[in-house]
Formats: structure tokens, C-alpha cells, sequence
DNA sequence: GATTTAATATACCAATCGGTATTTTAATGA
DNA sequence: TCATTAAAATACCGATTGGTATATTAAATC
């Protein structure tokens, strides 16, 4: 044996990640990653088939920390109205001091693989399902614990919910001001107070 | 003189504006172009300087096509509520028959210029700051025609609706499936109609 | 119809791409 | 300490990239 390849293999997903990120999937190269962690082709190459797979990790590792610190902040929350405006407060701080440069990974990866890359937007499509269904079940709690209405749509206020978000983030991303976020942000709070007993 | 310039300018547009918008400025390769137009090369140079200038205004006719149809839409309608609506109606049938094969050009060049391709980037601005003009017009209009209640928010609601626009294309188009489009659709019908007078 | 000239086609360029085969290096076990 | 073995470094591969220089072709002018 020699060195430790759990290490290496730690080192280029943490540093392929924020190039994949910004970059996007083809833009990204090997070499990119060659230069970022200062390994060659045959420890990438020695620990990952192909681009693919390095992809692929990278992508799983940015959801992972995107959920995982939204995660966080949603439980510190009790109310089912206060963890949706945790994570409005999450992404809106996501916009001004990104964990990962280059935006949302989800909504980059969504946009580069719908038409091309097959093997990512399988897992795109899951990391949405499941990034949808906590904000489902945190409304269905909240109907269940009577602090959001009984006649409120979940599915429909989820989709509306994450969608917004989505589309505020890339609409800040792209004007490099966090103006347009802010609005969508106000309003979308009017509509948890609105949803709220 | 040889030819007709204007006429291989146009089909080259023509013919690189689904490729880009499909594969993105950075997997479009000439060659894909080439292929697509029949033309070679030298034409290609001939009538752009670079691939950049392809792609601006492989984008511009995107923007217009999109655009062009969006405002015979709506002003087809008359009153402010039914011209939003008009809008929503518009993006549902984008998605389920798209005009431009790889989805809203906006969007997508959105996300791929963000942090590259600055030539792009103030285009895309551009563009974004065109669509929500006119739908802020639309809504101001409507205040002043007293179809819209009076103390609503026009650059609020329109930050929101072009956002979840956006965000709902994005969604539904990974997802391969107009389901979470129409949940979001049901939710902002019900948002102009709570704008309505 | 020959000449001119602009438009397109062809041939070619260095650079880079993802990927592989081979060599070197480092840690382990005897 | 030396052989073993696995990991990482190096060298190389064909294919493709954007772009250019040159050759060809077709239309307009005379």
C-alpha cells in the first residue's frame, strides 16, 4: 500500500466541488482539478473511473452541505412558519456568503444535465424530491399542530415554496445583487403569515 | 460579390440557436453548427468573428422569439389579471411545446454566465430587466385602471412572479414532468386573483 | 465572356480534452 | 532490510477544440 487514498480521494471531491460548481460540467477539467489540489491524472484517475464519477461525487458532496446546514437551521426552529422563514433567511444569507462558490449546486446541476448529462439528472431529480418533501412534511406538521390552516395545500404551497426560491436565487445570481432576492423574499413571507393561524 | 451573406448569417443563427440552447456555450462546438447548417467553417468565420459572437446573437434571437410571442400574448388580453394569466398560460405551453428546443434561453444562459462568459452575463441582465419591465408595467396599469388593488406592491409581485416563473420552469423541465409547473401555476393564478380588484 | 471581388470551402494549426499504459514512489509485512 | 504491493506520477494516446491562412467558387461589373 502507499499513502492513503481515502485522503486523496476526500481532497479532489472538496476541491472539484466549487470548480464544478462554477464552472459547470464541461467547462470543468481534469486539469482544472490537477491544478486545484495539486495531484496528478493518475490519483484522480486511480481513485475515480472517469470525469463522470468525479462529477457525480462532487454533486453528491454540494447537496449533502447544502442540506445538511439548512437541516440545521430548520430544526433550531419549532413552529412550522418559523422553519419556513429559516430557510428563506438560509438561502438569502446563501446568496450573500455562499458555502459553495458558484450558486446553488441543485439549480446549476438542474440546468446543465436536463438535456445532456443522464447520469446526473437522475440524482438531481432525487436531491429535489427531497429538499421538496422536508418542506412538505414541515407544513404537514404544521397543519397537524394547528399552526399553519387546515385547508392549506401542501404539495401545491411546497412547489410554489421551492420554485420561488430557485428562480430568486438565479435571478440575484446573474444581476450580482441581492435587490431582486429581497423582494421575492418579502413576499414570500407575506405568504407564510398568510398560510399561518 | 458571392452568395447571399445575409441570408448563411441568418441560417447560422438560425440553426446554432437550439444547439447552444440545448447543449450550452460550452459543449456547442462549431463543428455541432457545421453539422447542423451544412455550412462549413469558413462561412461561420466569415460572418462572425468568434464563437462568442455566435453565441450572442444565437441568444438574442432567443430572447426575441421568446419575447415576441410572450407580448403577442398579452396583448391579446385586455385587463391586467388576465394578461398575467395570459403570461402563465404562455410558459405552461412553452414547457409542454417549446418553441426553442433546451428550454427558456434566459434562464439557461443565466445559470452558465453567472460566473463566466461576461459577454453573455449583461445580456442576460438585459433581457431579465426587459421581462420584468413589462410585466411591472402591466401591473402598474392595472392599478391605474383599477383592475389592481391599489396598494400592491408592483415590484414586489412582479420580483416574485418572474422568479417563480422561472424557478418553475427549471423544476418541471429536470423533472421531465409539467406536474410541479401546474402546482405553481394553480398557486399564482390564485395571487393575481388576490391582486385583483 | 473575361475580370474582379466577395463569400464559402478546404487544409491546417497549436492547444486542450478525457483517458490509458507505464513507471516511479512510498508504505507494509516478513 | 528487503520484497511486495498499492498509490500516485509521468508519459503518451487519438480526438476534438476554436481559430486562421489559403484555395476555390460564384456572382456582379465591364
Amino acid at each position: 500500500m502507499a499513502r492513503n487514498p481515502e485522503h486523496t480521494k476526500e481532497l479532489i471531491i472538496e476541491k472539484a466541488l466549487p470548480i464544478f460548481n462554477t464552472k459547470g460540467y464541461n467547462a470543468a477539467s481534469i486539469s482544472d482539478i490537477t491544478a486545484a489540489t495539486g495531484i496528478t491524472k493518475g490519483a484522480i484517475y486511480g481513485n475515480f473511473k472517469n470525469k463522470d464519477e468525479v462529477a457525480t461525487a462532487a454533486f453528491e458532496r454540494g447537496v449533502e452541505i447544502v442540506a445538511g446546514a439548512l437541516a440545521k437551521r430548520v430544526s433550531a426552529e419549532k413552529t412550522a412558519p418559523a422553519k419556513l422563514i429559516a430557510i428563506m433567511d438560509f438561502y438569502e444569507e446563501y446568496l450573500n456568503d455562499p458555502p459553495i462558490p458558484g450558486g446553488c449546486p441543485v439549480l446549476n446541476s438542474s440546468i446543465e444535465a436536463d438535456d445532456n448529462l443522464p447520469f446526473l439528472r437522475s440524482r438531481v431529480i432525487r436531491s429535489i424530491a427531497l429538499l421538496k418533501d422536508s418542506v412538505m412534511k414541515i407544513i404537514n406538521r404544521g397543519i397537524m399542530e394547528g399552526q399553519v390552516k387546515r385547508d392549506v395545500d401542501a404539495e401545491e404551497f411546497t412547489n410554489f415554496f421551492y420554485a420561488t426560491i430557485e428562480g430568486a436565487i438565479s435571478v440575484s445570481r446573474i444581476e450580482g445583487d441581492s435587490r431582486s432576492f429581497d423582494f421575492v423574499k418579502r413576499f414570500v413571507l407575506k405568504q407564510i403569515k398568510d398560510i399561518s393561524t
